[in-house]
DNA sequence: CAGTGGATGCTCT
DNA sequence: GAGCATCCACTGT
């Protein structure tokens, strides 16, 4: 897909698509959108940083940043060069590597094995040293969902600016996302 | 279930 | 020095 779309177009095309790190991945079953424009963005305002500097290159490529001091989290980079533009992924129906993501995340429930930014990234080894690499290359495998699923979408989760903003999508009755969407 | 608080490190002001 | 795009364990219903 044309992830130089702005994310908001690219992040429902995302929900359904395939993720797959190493061979490990599944089923992209909620995201979140983030815009230069978007006060709760770390590319708010276009202002580049040390940490962010993924967050301009051209989308296709990906943003990896930490979390809390402790998690890290994935973007797939949207847009043009030069807007910062990133689409968090925040939840996966793992469908292979599973044995491998139980290890790495020392938990049985599938469910729970990528059910958040944060354990996803884990269960994936998806650390800073994936930080500004392409999509489209190995280690990653990026495939196309087949048009037809349903898309829920929300308020984005965590955040404490702009938070009223409904661009959190995830795919409707997936038992995987971190949190329910509402009805 | 809902709510709370701690861990933990790094970025940005 | 404040504030996180989080997660887990623990409490109390």
């Amino acid at each position: 897909m044309d992830l130089t779309r702005s994310p908001h177009d690219v992040a429902p095309d995302l929900i359904g698509s395939e993720l797959y790190v190493d061979g490990v991945g599944g089923v992209i079953v909620e995201v979140e959108a983030y815009d230069h424009e978007d006060p709760a963005a770390h590319g708010y305002g276009n202002r580049r940083t040390e940490r962010n500097a993924s967050m301009f290159l051209p989308g296709g490529h990906v943003y990896v940043y930490r979390s809390y001091g402790i998690h890290w989290c994935m973007n797939v980079v949207c847009g043009e060069e030069g807007v910062a533009g990133a689409v968090l992924l925040r939840a996966l129906q793992p469908t292979r590597g599973v044995a491998e993501m139980r290890a790495r995340r020392g938990l049985d429930d599938v469910r729970l094995l990528c059910a958040g930014p944060g354990r996803l990234c884990q269960a994936l080894g998806v650390t800073r040293e994936h930080d500004g690499l392409p999509l489209d290359r190995p280690p990653f495998l990026l495939k196309d969902r087949v048009p037809e699923v349903e898309i829920v979408r929300g308020p984005r989760i965590g955040i404490t600016k702009a938070a009223d903003r409904p661009w959190r999508y995830g795919l409707r009755g997936s038992r995987f996302v971190s949190r329910p969407f509402r009805a």
